[in-house]
DNA sequence: TCGTGAAATGTAAGCAGTTACATTCGGCTT
DNA sequence: AAGCCGAATGTAACTGCTTACATTTCACGA
């Protein structure tokens, strides 16, 4: 039923040659010659088929994006942040993008193979094993928000040693020496790289670091003030939490207020990720803004060169940024 | 380089023909011949090339979700919950799912044309045009979250109308007579729902309605706070809001705040789909959940059987639920 | 008018599978 | 041993486009 170039060549009289060239490169074709295959197209209500040109070209300029987590994937506003930058970038160069979760990698692999899918983001916690597949298919891969050891591909990361830093400074500067870390349970590289900043920054700021002040949680408001109110309610507390999560800060808040104490008065909070409900809390949470969107465009910078064969930088830090509010 | 068919048909000793159903119709073939052929492509590290195949079959399982919106697509928290939903439906169907934003419409319904895209979900503040498009195409089509007079497409939207009345009725249970109604900015069939819905729970529930109750304001926190204050500082104020977005639900318990208005003491506040933040605002929003995962999931459900020629519903409606926190 | 070279167009061989139809195989009956 | 039949396999046409290479067209100068 549908229309081939075949037809739109044997209706405007030229060879099918003519008819593909008009559509993919019409400098190539005369003025009055592109004219007739134009209108024989638009009789026939031709559009080129996309499948056979993939096929011909062995090129289908579509990537993946694949969310490796258990929980909310796409739901994360962190990794719906980095989706939105790598689908901005996506549109603006004319490839298709493909979102789908690690459940789905193995099949997402045979599709690379085939050249399917010419290349694929990997944001999150990846098992070595995925990233080992795609290499033996020889699939060109980015990293975004990861890195991994022993494995020789690009990754783009957010600064989290500057970011912690940021914060850390930001609670000094407002007086505080006794600053307490609570982490949310993220993939090994984010909290060591976290963990480091935070002892780099304490040392810098000459501010002691106790194995109390530091603690880990789920990435829960109700999970957070559980494990603050521990922290908060002997009588020598820190004066301040260095949350590295928005959500985590929330609880700390909420724990605070339980507890009767005033923030930022009797204890300041920083945030990390700056999201949306940054601004909806009661003080407005001080933030470590980061920036997806960039991360994601990134990524898809670097799997177009990497797809062209070009060399890419192993590594991008994209900097971070605090922004502040009420809670310092 | 890479192996194809006639590598491995060489390699085994049988024909093309045999390869190709062993890979996709194995019972076919004898167990013997299928071992030889295994083993013919696995040495070759032979995987069957799925452009090819597409190219064959004329299908390629692939569909594909647009999101209609100026701002934050897959960001806004409700439009991920739904592609979520879509994900993983599409995932335990074997589809590959595409998505971008309605800046590609175009694009898309070219590709929807010649079956590279089987079928289409769109999200969203949809233009008839390109409705249209899609259907001159003879692309099955689906709508989530919107619903278009004049089109034969199947909608699926949540019960907006039961949403509002439940909120309604909890505030009223709580022995609210004068609740006020605010809107953010959606697109006008939600907002008609919406605002419907309130004036059929206000007469269900003989309350009455005065437009100086009823506020529109953008979906920011600060927009609402503004428009809060206003609606909450005369001498004669409503004492429960009706707020139909979490997010304007925040707004007005900042400006409740401001006015030393004590929530839900003195007012009563409901907030809209049930996100994120609900738990984290204190005290946690009593809101009207929206099962947004459920919504994609329909959709992919109704487009496969589009897709498939069989009748669909041209309405799904999905049932919202009142989650109960502590802001009434 | 003819020759020349660049530009425009045509011919046909891919791209890597699927599958209708034809052929062969192998076990069973007579 | 011949005949028969269904299962297994093979042959080759087909999917719709691109493009190397061959051929034609055309403008221009000699």
């Amino acid at each position: 039923m549908k229309a081939t170039i075949y037809d739109v060549s044997r209706l405007s009289g030229v060879s099918t040659a003519t008819v593909s060239r008009t559509f993919s490169a019409p400098e190539q074709v005369r003025e009055d010659t592109r004219r007739r295959v134009y209108e024989a197209a638009s009789a026939l209500k031709y559009t080129p088929n996309a499948i056979a040109r993939d096929m011909a070209l062995q090129r289908t300029n579509r990537i993946a994006y694949l969310i490796c987590k258990r929980q909310a994937t796409i739901l994360d506003e962190f990794y719906a942040g980095i989706c939105e930058g790598i689908m901005r970038r996506a549109n603006a160069l004319n490839l298709q993008l493909i979102v789908s979760t690690a459940d789905d990698w193995r099949q997402m692999a045979a599709n690379a193979q085939s050249k399917q899918v010419e290349g694929v983001i990997l944001g999150g916690d990846v098992a070595p094993a995925m990233v080992s597949e795609f290499q033996a298919r020889n699939t060109f891969i980015v990293l975004v928000n990861n890195r991994m050891e022993g494995f020789d591909l690009p990754c783009v990361v957010s600064d989290e040693r500057q970011g912690i830093r940021q914060a850390a400074q930001c609670l000094a500067e407002a007086g505080h020496r006794r600053i307490a870390l609570m982490m949310g349970g993220y993939s090994p590289f984010i909290v060591g790289e976290r963990y480091a900043g935070f002892i780099e920054a304490m040392a810098a700021l000459r501010l002691p670091v106790t194995d109390a002040d530091v603690t880990m949680c789920d990435r829960t408001a109700a999970s957070a003030a559980e494990s603050a109110m521990k922290l908060l309610s002997g009588p020598d507390r820190p004066t301040a939490v260095l949350a590295v999560s928005d959500v985590v800060a929330a609880g700390v808040m909420k724990a605070a207020r339980r507890l009767g104490l005033s923030v930022p008065g009797e204890l300041a909070v920083t945030g990390y990720d700056d999201s949306a409900i940054c601004t909806l809390l009661e003080p407005e949470l001080t933030s470590v803004h980061i920036d997806v969107r960039r991360m994601g465009e990134t990524a898809v910078n670097l799997l177009c060169r990497g797809l062209e064969g070009e060399d890419t930088p192993r590594l991008t830090v994209i900097p971070t940024q605090l922004t502040r509010r009420g809670s310092v």
